[in-house]
DNA sequence: TTGTACGCGTTATCAA
DNA sequence: TTGATAACGCGTACAA
């Protein structure tokens, strides 16, 4: 292992160098910094502020951790950081965080279970307090481990129930449902719904049950459920020729399972020179920013993301604070926002 | 004996634990997690490795890092974590620390000069190796004190010329240059450039200068150049307004000098009931996921955002290995990537 | 090849 | 209201 070998250009200041020029012990100004200033002296505490001003001096948060057994320190662990989706959540736990003192470490897994372990042993060499995943679902027992130290963890949009922890996220049957509900009563009689690899996801499962009930319970055949890996676009393509050939213009829709799938399923359609909604009606989950400038703007499932964040952060400073209730499964409700994409078919 | 008793309390493992079940010192043990297997024995190495896993043991990095006066942390302040620029950039910036054992701690800023200044101190109590930082350019004196202690600090897209540090991000004059020269080839007689305040950003800055010369060159009057607080959707409103009273269709077009910006006029033009490339052109700085699909494609000019993330990223490192060269200021070139929303209206 | 002893910068414990 | 001292978990001279 190379190492290079670090000039010291600057002495760092430390608490020691407080404590001399205030002319007070450490253990005095270690009080001024815990803010415990009902045990100072006025004279104390005015000198300590100087000399911290003078020497501008910052407490070394890993001196503190070491000492603490606590890091301040929060990992988050996304499978996109990309997706408009996962920041939202991040801004919505960081504001938290901030508020508290505690700071953000970003992990981005690309739904690699193998990259999640990795980042999982370095956030709990870190001694972490709190874990924010959306995990792969297959590293539960490093997430029991890490949960079995002192980490919070909150499951962010995945769950795994196995694992009896706090879950954060939207009501996926509720709203899958209420969107399929409002599709066939604008009178299309042919939807398919497109979704990424079900397996060991379960918002895509969830999903996607919710949508065979709905049109189990309307009578219609459950045929057009796609599965699709994104990783190549070929797959996709072909699933959606497949269908576009097996329906009817004029009354069929699609219903894309998030809003990764919702893009590439627009990209796709533009590709092939069909118009939505005239050849083809569709909607999805996720609002992004773009939704209501495509074509007549696409009518989509909007997710309270920032709600979401900020709520994940504060259940695991409840737990931090020593909240032993039994784990809970926070699901917010999903928003349909209705647009041009899905208009009404039923005079045709 | 205390040792044990300690042990079933908090049930952290530390070194000493490793190096008992080991049967070897912890100077051993520590030998082992540095990876200088050439003075350890076949024996020991193989009996460490085992009581690793044995105990589950995850060396505590506040520990390391408080001896080694490293802590392995990467700060990134970003003024919107939301806006796919910014993220883009992370995710180059994360790929290369994930790499080299490092991670990275995000702090959003909303452009706020005051909660940059609370996340550098933050960042510095921290003792961050390196700061990759999109700055407000008001807490100067503050990246100047940080650059003195340990810390390799790259600004990312906006210059500060006085702090003399590296800088990474894409040639503006150039890029702006040629779009616009772009958009009066294709016949365009009138061009309103919007950006945000120009105030203290470099980057905006460069690209309305650039603006401005290539309009001179040209012959043209720079009459058009707005500037818009989007803290309110009101002001660009109005500057919109105004330009659309001022000019006549058919041969006026609209630079946006960012994506946020771009979006927010298209937002404004949709608004109004104008349609692209009809009523007004337009085009701007940066590629977002969603370009191509807006009427006939927006025009824009793209940033290699992940290079860019990769390149500063890898420019910390390189001080960190202790590369005392002058300061580099690097710029990609950017990419124009022609749409339909900038047609060629010279027959008009 | 291995181990002993000390120190990194901070907080906690105790005594004054 | 203060301070001396012992940890926290690890790395590193120095010794053996």
């Amino acid at each position: 292992m190379a190492k290079s070998i670090r000039k010291k250009l600057t002495e760092r200041v430390t608490i020691t160098d407080v404590a001399h020029t205030a002319g007070v012990s450490k253990t005095t100004v270690s009080r001024y910094l815990s803010g415990q200033y009902h045990i100072l002296s006025e004279n104390a505490r005015n000198r300590i502020q100087e000399a911290i001003r003078e020497l501008n001096y910052r407490p070394n948060q890993m001196a503190r951790g070491l000492k603490q057994d606590r890091s301040y320190l929060i990992g988050m662990v996304i499978a996109d950081i990309t997706n408009p989706f996962s920041t939202a959540i991040l801004r919505g736990a960081e504001d938290v965080c901030k508020q508290r003192g505690y700071s953000i470490m970003v992990c981005n897994t690309d739904n690699d279970p193998a990259k999640e372990r990795e980042y999982i042993f370095m956030l709990q060499s870190r001694r972490i307090d709190g874990l924010l995943i959306n995990t792969t679902g297959r590293n539960n027992q490093f997430l029991r481990q890490l949960a079995e130290e002192h980490t919070a963890i909150v499951l962010v949009d995945r769950k795994v129930p196995e694992l009896g922890l706090d879950t954060v996220g939207v009501d996926n049957e509720l709203s899958t449902k209420e969107a399929i509900r409002f599709m066939i009563n604008r009178g299309y009689e042919q939807i398919a719904f497109f979704t990424e690899p079900l397996e060991g996801v379960s918002t895509r499962q969830e999903r996607a049950n919710a949508f065979k009930d709905i049109l189990i319970q309307y009578g219609f055949p459950v045929a057009d459920l796609y599965e699709a890996d994104l990783q190549q676009a070929e797959p996709l393509l072909k699933q959606l020729e497949r269908f576009l050939e097996s329906s009817r213009e004029g009354k069929r829709a699609i219903f894309a399972a998030n809003g990764v799938i919702l893009l590439k399923l627009i990209h796709a359609l533009k590709h092939k020179g069909l118009r939505i909604p005239d050849d083809v009606a569709i909607a999805g989950f996720d609002e992004m920013e773009w939704t209501d400038l495509i074509g007549p703007g696409i009518t989509t499932v909007s997710q309270p993301t920032y709600q979401i964040g900020v709520t994940a952060m504060e259940r695991i400073f409840r737990r931090l604070e020593g909240d032993h209730s039994p784990s809970q499964n926070i699901a917010f409700a999903g928003k349909l926002i209705i647009r041009g994409s899905t208009p009404s078919v039923k005079g045709l």
